[in-house]
DNA sequence: TTGAAAGCGCTAACAG
DNA sequence: CTGTTAGCGCTTTCAA
């Protein structure tokens, strides 16, 4: 300390060790670039003119000390952050993880960061725990995936002075919602079945996320403007697996001949199923799904389903979003079509389905 | 503003408008409880220890405030965050999504959220943008899922400074890191193959994270212990549909009777490939495929795999980080088995194959 | 165009 | 056990 000049450790050469421990702050740069600490910032967020020459050695000064804003203490004083929470029952699943990457990239694109919270149950508790924990942290706003109970719960424990965008659901009119009309798509592919000589369509439901899916009342809406009986809807729960239980039901009923599923994961399990019986897909019983799942090409046969288009969806509900922080104008609804795609799995009723119960098998 | 008693819209009565649109603070508890505000971050932290009288009352106040502490200031203050970011090059893929759920569980069974960021590329400038971004918001620490190019890339941008683990890939020095053995299970599955009286097995490539995944090391130590010929590599996408084109390529080449893929959808893919050129899997080619998709039970032939708990790796990096950042030892590295699942899609050399070329076809 | 001062909400130190 | 004081890193007045 008393001017040890030559020491091999001279306090005027050697960085402090510290000094890279902590990362740079604004001052250190500020410091570095022989400016204040607003003119950084000026900078930074272009909030006001600075001269080319300090510019330039502010900018010099952030390379050389690898500085990086700390978005906490942005977030603090301008009260707003740059932090969209994605609230979803579920995270792994196709059409889950698809719409939460569309988020996120259009996200990303417009500089915010995503975070994102599983609901694991409806229990009020469990909920709160989780909304509660995402929304420490200073939110610029919020998407909730309403694809099921779960979603629904969350959208309520979420304060309504945020700005919330919610995809999918029943349409309610409490925040903006992005959706895909499921209905039109279900009532085409259910016509289709129809047309093509079948007496009905059963259902196989995935567990709604409010009192009914447009896909059930799509195939409802078809089956009753085409004065066919509705059958009694079977349901699954998302696992592929319960399909599967389903189809060997379903293969027990002689009058089954059409098969509408909820998702296209379910028609997988349920064709199988079917084939665990004996029956074969689509000659003795058709089997349609939804959503357009990258395995339902390869799947033998390859399933009859309509597209959606998730990672749209995602990104068409951060646009919304982006509307509303902005403090515009937002469409309370946007929607896209679900496409129906014909595939193998859907065809016209065979004889053999139809003579069962007694010796037409094998 | 004159004391206009008996105004509609009175001052005195009505509460400001402002009042709920600000969430409440700190401050604002103290205050409705009668205490100072450190007081009330002692009830919150439990810090220190506060009369019970007093505590009583800032719970109430909470309560009906509505309050909710502010992640950004206590971040701001204390230097740490409660925020994992998990990096990764991709979302949706079951493997990715399954593994980062097991991530976000278990943070937040901890307290932690988790931000994800996707890494689009492995050009230096993207990857930079995308982990600035996530890394402007504090982190306590940082999972990088190393599966692929852009995980690689992504370890790489992160200021070694910060708790950070890996997630699969090849073994490194660098950070702790969570793998599943990938090594062993390609071998046994090849090994079972060859058993089954194959000559040799062929090999299809998902984009490997290094210079060579554990799968197709595996392969490659099994063939040779054999003491059987290493049949060149075919390469594929992550897309289930590239399998497809593989598999066609695949059904050109009688040799071919065996086919060990880098994973399920691909394998599906290919079995999907060699059926289009009118082969039977397992008749006439066996395909094993690896990580136990959802869907594998339920394909037809189901398909014969080495399962990989990935939510069990997600949820066993995350104790690995939360060692690290509470400054404790962690494990370098800790592994688990891919557990080999024998179904449907691998069976013993048909004559067919054998005899093809000629005019053994249907 | 730039700097000085103040304050966002919270907690660590320090009295008392 | 509890209150007062100070300060985390940044941006926003306000003067100059």
């Amino acid at each position: 300390m008393t001017g040890l000049v030559g020491s091999p450790y001279g306090e005027t050469i050697m960085p402090s060790p510290a000094a890279d421990q902590r990362p740079a702050n604004i001052d250190d740069v500020a410091r570095l670039a022989g400016v204040s600490a607003p003119t950084v910032s000026r900078v930074l967020t272009g909030a006001a003119k600075v001269s080319a020459d300090k510019t330039r050695r502010v900018e010099q000064a952030i390379v050389a000390l690898g500085y990086r804003p700390n978005a906490s203490a942005r977030a603090l004083v301008n009260g707003r952050s740059r932090v969209i929470a994605v609230l979803a029952g579920d995270t792994s699943h196709y059409g889950y993880a698809e719409t939460i990457r569309g988020v996120e990239v259009s996200a990303r694109a417009s500089g915010y960061l995503v975070s994102i919270t599983v609901i694991d149950s409806t229990e009020a508790e469990s909920v709160h725990a989780a909304v509660d924990l995402a929304l420490q942290q200073p939110v610029a706003g919020v998407v909730v995936l309403k694809f099921d109970p779960e979603g629904v719960a969350a959208l309520a424990a979420v304060p309504a002075s945020l700005a919330t965008v919610a995809i999918s659901g029943e349409i309610a009119t409490g925040v903006p919602q992005a959706v895909i009309d499921e209905m039109t798509g279900s009532y085409a592919l259910t016509a289709h079945l129809l047309e093509l000589g079948h007496s009905t369509v059963h259902h196989v439901r995935v567990p709604p996320s409010g009192k009914e899916d447009g896909r059930t009342t799509g195939w409802r809406n078809a089956l009753i403007d085409a004065g066919v009986p509705v059958p009694e809807i079977t349901d699954s729960s998302w696992e592929p697996l319960s399909g599967r239980a389903v189809g060997r039901e379903l293969a027990a009923d002689p009058t089954v001949t059409a098969v509408f599923c909820g998702n296209d994961e379910i028609a997988m399990g349920v064709i199988r199923g079917l084939a665990d019986e004996g029956l074969r897909v689509p000659d003795d019983v058709s089997v349609a799904g939804f959503d357009d799942h990258p395995i339902s090409e390869l799947f033998s046969p390859s399933i009859t389903t309509a597209r959606q288009d998730f990672a749209g969806l995602g990104s068409r509900a951060f646009g919304q979003l982006q509307q509303l922080m902005a403090g515009g104008e937002t469409p309370r609804l946007t929607t896209d079509q679900a496409v129906v795609v014909l595939r193998e799995s859907v065809g016209a009723p065979g004889a053999a389905r139809g003579a069962r119960g007694g010796a037409a098998r094998g």
